[in-house]
DNA sequence: CCTCGATAGTATACAATGTATTCTTCGAAA
DNA sequence: TTTCGAAGAATACATTGTATACTATCGAGG
């Protein structure tokens, strides 16, 4: 039965592939987090989150729709999509930290 | 070691102990829990979370200085408080998801 | 007194998530 | 054809999340 539960590490991956538009690869994410979220992500850790996610059903994927174009190493790319479950999923933990951040800016404000 | 990261429950349970104000018992914790983030949270996963919280330094507590007053109950009842390193920590994942979130409120705000 | 129920917290156990290290492949460069 | 780098898969284990069951103490009834 799938968790209604969405994990830290999960929730910064959903949203860094939203980050890239309408699809993501690894790679790209993987960028996007380490600069966001300051801290190193390696590709094993990445690659068991966003099976979990696809498990959920919180992603999708299909490889690189590739014509002729060598793709750039043994495996060919996926590209990665966030569905609507995935969005409903993260709504709803912004919408609960949101809540919880409320009032407390005098505290948490970087200054 | 302490690990630096932290987990979603955590984060959520240092915020809800801030809403209390300086101090917070477990009891309001909880119903702030469960009133911002729309889930059940049993007392078990809640002292646990607290207990594994405090091993990191992130929150501290002292026994209700208890005057004659008798407690509520078998045991004296704890007062939690957040440390420095808590809302370090608390500082650290907001600034990261408020850069993951930065242009995808078209997405993510419900309507 | 002694039992019962409610309350605050503890102990235990196990599931889910987080994360790194180690393979596999396969094209391209040497 | 050998080596090297890239994309991903598999494996393994640490950390977190969460529930259920257990203790201990106070007050009310009897």
């Amino acid at each position: 039965m799938a968790a209604s539960y969405i994990g830290e590490f999960e929730q910064m991956v959903l949203l860094a592939v939203l980050q890239q538009g309408e699809e993501a690869y690894a790679i790209d994410v993987r960028k996007e987090l380490e600069s966001s979220a300051q801290r190193p992500v390696s590709r094993g850790a990445l690659y068991r989150t966003l099976d979990r996610l696809e498990a959920k059903g919180y992603v999708t994927w299909q490889l690189e729709d590739g014509s002729p174009i060598p793709e750039r190493g043994g495996h060919p790319m996926r590209k990665f999509r966030v569905t609507g479950a995935g969005v409903e999923a993260l709504r709803a933990s912004r919408s609960a930290l949101l809540k919880l951040w409320r009032g407390l800016d005098a505290v948490l404000d970087e200054s």
